[in-house]
This record gives structure tokens, sequence and C-alpha cells, in this order.
DNA sequence: GACTCAATCCAAAGCGGTTTGGATGCAGCG
DNA sequence: CGCTGCATCCAAACCGCTTTGGATTGAGTC
């Protein structure tokens, strides 16, 4: 290792050791006092005249002093970080793409608090070691569960490593109680399906995301109340679960308008696979927000917004950036909480807005 | 901080302290060795005998040891870690969709080489002192630099501050050398235009990304030369730049829709941008790939694919995910081979993908 | 048999902070 | 004057690892 060659003279003006940050032992020295008062003075303990703290104060910005984060977080015992781990489906390969916006949510809080982020990208079937190594290795405090899936292992496994964690999403499976932040997927997927029907849409198709995640499954779940509330029939033919892409959106559409019975209104999971099932719509001659409808789920990705001013499509909405502010907050809370503080969960009611792709269904107006 | 409250036992079983990460003096004690020793044993060093390095490395799997990345940092002087600050930009709010990429393929190479990877998330215009403060708190080994602007302070800043990093694209107007993995996209755009023009399309629209952004400029500049070059008018009516979103797409296809002399070709700097050009043109009751041609350069991300096994969009194809394993690589190849070390860079080609979305231009049919 | 030397292993000193458990000095009190 | 108590400050232990500089052993050499 990078060994110090030079003990300069202590009475040392301003730099130090060429090119080598200033340490709180020189620091102590040059002012003629010990480290543990330095220390002391910087942190904002009480045991230090006011005039001391100021002349500590002074040299240390004087000297551009930083304290080193490793030794602090060593000495502490505490990481200052945040670890987010991101499974990558192995079959897919598909990273997440509401992911980049949590993250920035997230990272705002982070900055804020002093907290880093950092991210393990791992495939999903090694996810739970990734996990274990994080605890042992110790530069986290804490992590949050991004992509929960039925059955989900990652809330026990989190639990019994002592390891403090929010799921953003549920586990819908797991009995013990944990933090979570979640959007209520079932309840806006049965307001949109409701809102088709209220149009007098029989045919409503629904484009789901991959079912084994937990969001998906009670979307679809949402789905089905309602149709079912609607006495409307459940159709195997109209449903569909995939990854969200835009060539899903189109397949399934294409699929869908071909029925002898086809679907006349579209529920999607995410905007990409509207946009797939718009461009199947247009390209049989048909028109969105006329002839078939189209209400998608919006979660407001920066780069992917749903129209400027009037909203493209209809949309339950919900911004997942958000979503990351309020799961990074609720997991510095519990942190500073400690292991006994009670648990806080928080769901999130999407809004219902009406876009430009809705209308009655054609039969009515026909009638 | 949270002290250990009780001394166990040193005949320790398999588990130690409950809760507690295993560290190494307590595996040593396990097995009868020194903390040297078995510290040596695990990395590798030669003076232990490949018996005794077996027992060793067979206990620490055993007891899922991980050494405390805290203390190693502060030991060995190296963070064992790279950082990202990601530039968001102030006026849009937006996070760059191909980060999220680029992160997954530049995490594959920090986890295979031990590296963890923390992200900063920043405003675009306080980023300098992100870096001062990384490089003060000494919690990185080196940064990844995304986003270049034309002009970007950011290479001088960090060649001062004496972090190692690699530019993912490049800073043209930075006269000293310095590390970059970039896409060709003069070239790219270039290519792309001439393919248009070869097809027979004269009114060649660009729609760009923010041409502030270095990499928007050199499509820019591709572009340009490959119109001068065929001796086609540069027609300000054409180009345009923005925020590759779908909306820019649309928008900027209709308005170039409906000059005097509209443009009979697109190229777009997203698949996102693509694809609203397309619903611009199909909702003119034009066909894409017939009636008007759209060729795209398409970074490859995950969730965005360009049709499954044809491709929808002819296009000039690069992922930016295994741009962000190069990245990442030549990262850590650079902070192993110290300071001194020559500098690399990387220019990527773009393949040129022919799709569905380009066709010779109508007035070569109609003649 | 004494000596050299390589092969192993270990005690202890860092790394740069925080924190414990005093030390010191001085004012106030009986 | 002796004692107490408070306000300041400090020496040293510690966090968990790496690394320096030996110590120990046993085989090989002459």
């Amino acid at each position: 290792m990078l060994t110090r060659l030079f003990a300069l003279p202590s009475l040392q003006p301003v730099s130090n050791r060429f090119g080598f940050p200033m340490t709180l032992k020189e620091l102590a020295q040059i002012l003629g006092l010990s480290p543990t008062t330095v220390s002391r003075a910087l942190n904002g303990y009480p045991e230090v005249s006011e005039s001391t703290r100021r002349r500590v104060a002074e040299a240390a910005t004087r000297h551009n002093y930083h304290p080193n984060v490793q030794a602090k977080r060593l000495a502490t015992g505490r990481a200052m970080a945040i670890g987010h781990v991101i499974p990558i489906s192995t079959q897919h390969e598909i990273v997440n793409p509401v992911f980049a916006d949590f993250i920035a949510g997230a990272g705002e809080v982070y900055a804020r608090a002093g907290y880093d982020m950092i991210i393990s990208i791992v495939a999903d079937d090694d996810e739970e070691q990734a996990y274990r190594t994080l605890r042992s290795k110790g530069n986290v405090d804490g992590v949050i569960v991004h992509g929960p899936k039925r059955g989900d292992p990652r809330p026990a496994l989190l639990d019994e490593l002592g390891l403090p964690y929010v799921v953003h999403g549920r586990v819908s499976d797991y009995a013990a109680p944990y933090a979570w932040v979640d959007v209520n997927n079932t309840r806006a997927f049965e307001r949109g399906t409701a809102f088709l029907s209220d149009l007098g849409h029989r045919r409503i198709a629904l484009v789901n995301g991959l079912e084994s995640m937990d969001f998906a499954a009670r979307r679809r779940e949402g789905y089905e109340a309602a149709l079912a509330a609607r006495g409307l029939a459940r159709d195997p033919a109209l449903m569909t679960t995939g990854e969200m892409t835009e060539a899903q959106g189109y397949d399934a559409a294409c699929a869908m308008l071909s029925l002898p019975d086809p679907a006349t209104a579209f529920l999607t999971s995410s905007l990409l696979s509207a946009m797939g099932v718009r461009r199947a719509i247009e390209e049989r001659g048909l028109a969105l927000g006329r002839d078939v409808s189209v209400l998608t789920h919006d979660d407001e990705l920066s780069y992917m917004k749903n129209g400027t001013e009037l909203p493209i499509f209809t949309a339950t909405r919900s911004s997942v950036r958000e979503a990351g502010r309020i799961c990074a907050q609720m997991l510095l809370d519990r942190i500073a909480a400690g292991p006994e503080a009670p648990i806080a969960t928080r769901l999130l009611e999407a809004v219902l807005v009406v876009g430009q792709s809705t209308a009655p269904a054609r039969h009515l107006i026909a009638s």
C-alpha cells in the first residue's frame, strides 16, 4: 500500500504532506490541541469552549479539512450508505425502465441526508447472495427492495439478516409485518376497468406486466374484480402478460383486435405498451379514442411523458419518482429509529386522468 | 455507537455474536490461526501453505465471512468503489433513459471486480461540487462522467483533483488527453443521412437531441456533412433539437410534414422520438416506410427493442449497455495502471441495420 | 553437527477517525 | 484552607482490516 514517506515537521503552514488530504491528527497538531478535542469541536459536542470551537472550525476550513469517510464509517459503525439491489430478469435481460426515475427520487433524499447510494445490479437468481454479501461486507445501513414478486423470499431473508429495508411494492404472501411503499395497483386497475365499462365497453382487454411480479398480479386482480362487479365475462383471450414493451402492446393488440368478438378497449400497464397498442389500432385504420379506447397506467417517467399539457392517454397516474422519495425517507427514518420502532407502510393512490384515448363504445354511439 | 456487549467464549461454533457479521479476528480464532495468516490466505499471498489456504477459504465460505469493506478501505487506502455522477437537467428534470442500461452494463463489470458502484444524482448546475465532495470524502477511486456537453468543465476539474475518470462520450473542446468511450455519432448520422439520400430523399429532417450535449452536436455535424457532400440544401425548418421524447418526435414531424415542401424522410436520435414521428405520419394517413421514411439511432435499450426479429425502424445501432461495460473496464484498468499510464480511448462504430421504415422517395417511384 | 535458507506463521503497528474514562484548573462554598 | 463541582481538555482504546518485520521450524548443505 501507499505509505507516507516523509514525516514533516510539526509546524506545518497551510498545506501538509504534498497531495495528501489533511488528517485530524495533523489539524490537531497545528492547533496545539488533541485529536479528541478537535473531533468534538467539529461534531458539536458540548465539552468544548466556544472560543476553541471557533478556532477549530476556522482552521478546518482554512486548511480544507474533511474527515475521511472510510475512517468515520469504521469508527462509527454506520456505513452512511443505502443499497439498491436491482434484479435483472435472467430470461429477459431487461432493466426495469422505472428504475432510473425511482433512483432519481431516492437519490435526492439521500443526498440531503448525507447518505451515499450504492447500486448492485444482479441477476435475479442470485439476489439472495447479493443481500447476504451487502450485509456481511457492512457497506450499507439498509436496502430498498425492488420489483418484489409473488412469494418473494427477500423480506424473510432481510429480517433474518437484520438488515433494515423498505420494499417498493408489496410481497402479498409474507406474513410478518414489513415496511413498504406501494401504489394501490388493485384499486387503480379496478377503477380503470370500471371507467371503460361505464363508457359501454364490454370487451375490455388487459395487457399486463409479468404476473409473477406482485404489482402485475394485483393489477389483474383489480381488473377481474371490476369485471365481476359489472357482470362482464372474464375472457382469457383478452388477457396477456409479458414484459411491458412497445412490441408487447402491438402484438397483443393485433391478436385481440382480430378476434371474432374483438376488444373495444384496452387496459395497459405502461405507456410503452399503450404505444404499441396504438400502433396496432392505427395500422388497422381504426382511430384511437374513437373506435378503440386505451387506458394505461402512467408512472410519470421523466423521459416518457403522457403528452405535454393535455394527456394523450387516459391513465391511472402515480409518480414513481415520488415513490422513490417516499421509500428513501421511510428507510432513513427506519434506520434512525432502530429495529424496535414500529413499521411504517404507505399506500399511494393513483389518480385517474382523462385523456384523448378513451371514448364511449361504438355500439352505444351506433344505437 | 453500538458496542459489543458480550465477550463470547472463544470456542464459538458456526455462528458468532448474534446478528453481527463475522470478523477476521473471530475467523482466525475459530481456525486457531492469526489474523495475519487468515488475511494473507484470503488475499492470495504466497507465504501461506496450500493446505492452510484451503482450510481458511473453506471456513470463510462456511461462516459466510466477508471482510468489512470500511475497514479494508481504511487499511488499503482504496475505496473499491466507482462513482457515477448523474446530472439531471435543471430545466427539464429529465433522467436520461439510457442511464439505466448503461449502469447495468457497468455494474456487471464492477461486480466481477469486487467494486461497488455509487451513484450521485445531482442537478447539473452543482455537479462540480459533487465531484469535489466525492474526492475529499475519499469514497471513490474513480468516476464515470455522464452526458458531457460542449465545453464541459468536468475533465479539467477531475484532472485538477487527480481523480481518475472515463467520459462516456466526448468533450470536443478539451485540449488535454483524457479517457473516453464514445459512439462515432458523426459517422453514424452521416451514414444515415447518406442512406436516405441514396434512396432519393432530398428533404431529410433531423430530429435531434439537445445540441448543448456533445453527442447531439456531433450528430448534427454528421448530418450536415452528408447533406453538403450530396449537394443537398441545409434547411433550418427541417432541423429540431430537444429532449428525446415521443412528444418531441410527434410535434416535430407534424410541423415538418406540413411544410409547403415537406420532409420525406426523418433522422431521429432515439426510438422514442421515432415513435412520435411515426404517430404523426400515421395520423396524416401516410404510411411509414412507404410514404415517409424514418431512420433512427437505436441504443438497444433493454426495455425498448426495435422490433423482435425484424427491426421495425431502419437504425444506426450501438448498445449502450456494452458501452457501459467498456467504460467500466477502462476505468478499472486505468485505476490499476496508475496515473502515469497512457490514456485509452475507444470509438465504437454503430451498425446500420435496415428495417421496414425506409423506402425510396415517392417521387422516384412516381417517375 | 553447525549453518543457511526457504517455508510458514505471527505480534504489533498502522489506516483516520470516535469515544471512554479520566486529568487538570479554577471558582464557589463551608 | 480543604473540598466539591464544573468546564475543558486529553491519553488511549477501539473499529476491522492490511502489512511490516520478525520468529519458528525443518530440510538441505558442507
